[in-house]
DNA sequence: TATGAATGAGTGTTCATTCAT
DNA sequence: GATGAATGAACACTCATTCAT
């Protein structure tokens, strides 16, 4: 039964990123129980509230994207950078719905507090290479990166943006980290 | 009692941005009505439902902004672009969720997509002579522009941001969107 | 300006039969002063309640059928007999829902009532002459014969009544209502 | 659960049955809860709208007359035929109030219709059996028999009546549709 | 006196959460 | 442990009634 479980609570976490990253916090958690094939009731007992589904599954998007970053170590530094903030932006986009949902209900809670802190250490390491590769400025923190990421990421999510649109932004966020020549 | 009327109907799309900017669509009409201090039906008799409410609030905000963006036409071009740039993204940061709102309820309303227009061209209008003055780069398009600014406006709104980060955040977008020396 | 106010109070009775008449107590307060072409406060001035209101509109609906049953006493008895029934039927039709909507909220008021009362009265009268002349049963009484009349009125009232089908019922209560033969 | 879930739709329906018999449709659907012992949400699980709930409160209704009137296929066509138009005046009294509810907003749903269709031909029957025993006149169709019901069923129900009168009224009616004699 | 804007209690409906099965 | 029925607070919206103009 152990296996189950565990097997519930993936399908609610999956199908909790899709509810909540296409709707916001306006997705419900009955349609969350409808897509993971469970009762209403497995939900609320993996996860005892709304917020706290919520939290989870941000936590494990988190958690896949630094993955993703750890993986990029081995690639060109330049490259890499690139890479990483193509992919943050494109793939995190209908799903960072989700952390205004959080930040509306009270602050961040501790544990995405903790998978975020990771995710953003996973970057900086890529971001440093980048920076000791001289790919890109050194005047540039995490905090402003992630920053453009994020509304890159919603703002692209929240209204329909043709991908080219999105292209070109991207790249002048790039231009704007990359060294100053001349 | 016209008068009293005008100022209701003010206090009321005051407030709604306030709400609307702060909570999105999870915002509460009544809690409109307690910030405007007037009943929850006189609400109701302005905008007969709160779509209209929030749509209208928006247009109240985008019309704000295309004001000030002619009223930056006697300003050095270059200055004039920064400083549209930085305000949209400031002053426009908690309201412009209401954009998200919208679209999730079925498309953009036809006032609000006029009113978005107007803006949209006055922000052209000035990016243009900050090209022609060699400011800003050739080859950007309002609609980047537009999403790098939408971006960071929603970003920072659905999360507390320093200001310091916002604004090296800003300089990078506009680092990214200057002409590249050299 | 005596003048007006009566003027006024004539067109939003007028105005309260068609509304309430077509819609029953759901009608609204509002419709009945946009349809009497006054502001709604003017409504509340001449009837503080939509009770009172409901009232008013019904008085003067029986006080017109009961100055129609007066009229008919020159016709033969068994011809006014026949057209007073079949008159306040087909006239009453719509208008007889008021009556529910007053005895829903507690009883009939008075001069309601009165009215009613004087309607009932002529009917009698009518009825006496009927059946003097040996065409209406003797064992009638106006209770009975105001029964079947609301009835008919208010169930071709409530739902759509081909003319023939209303023909052939009255004609069934008027030979219920006609002396035996044999 | 199942078992409570039928309890509570069949105590939901009687409840509605009582209060939209009772006051049309300005009866609440909270005061349906109220009496069926049950709390709002659990009305709105069984039946996702208010006219959902009357349109099965009407059907249940339509056939427990549909059973009733079966049932009298058994005895002496006559006495049958009377049994059942009293029946249906007096025990369908207040709850042909809600016909009028559904006509107003937009049409006789299908499923009422139908249900009413089955009740109209086990009328239809009995009456055809009068006619054959020589008890109903021949001429008399189904369509103004029901009207006739309808209306002392409804102005019955809409007014306070004691019931000698309806009983007479239902006596001229019965007088009016039996087979003239000489 | 007429007007119509303001009010707020009331209604239909949704949805997070609890709990009996 | 899983289920889904029950719950009730919260919300959008309506309408009789009041009152400032």
């Amino acid at each position: 039964m152990r296996q189950d479980a565990r097997e519930n609570r993936e399908r609610i976490l999956a199908a909790a990123e899709e509810v909540f990253g296409a709707h916001g916090a306006a997705g419900s958690t009955e349609e969350v129980a409808r897509r993971a094939g469970v009762g209403i009731g497995t939900v609320f007992r993996h996860f005892p509230t709304k917020e706290e589904l919520i939290e989870a599954a941000l936590l494990r998007h988190f958690d896949h994207l630094t993955g993703r970053a750890h993986a990029l170590a081995a690639d060109d530094p330049a490259a890499a950078w690139r890479t990483l903030v193509r992919a943050m932006i494109v793939s995190g986009a209908t799903k960072l719905a989700l952390i205004s949902v959080l930040t509306d209900r009270g602050g961040f809670p501790d544990s995405a507090a903790a998978a975020s802190n990771r995710l953003k250490a996973a970057v900086s390491d890529v971001l440093r290479r980048g920076q000791d590769a001289g790919a890109v400025r050194a005047s540039a923190t995490v905090e402003e990166v992630y920053l453009l990421i994020r509304g890159l990421a919603q703002a692209s999510a929240t209204m329909p943006t043709p991908p080219d649109t999105l292209d070109r932004a991207i790249d002048v966020v790039l231009a704007g980290l990359s060294e100053p020549t001349g």
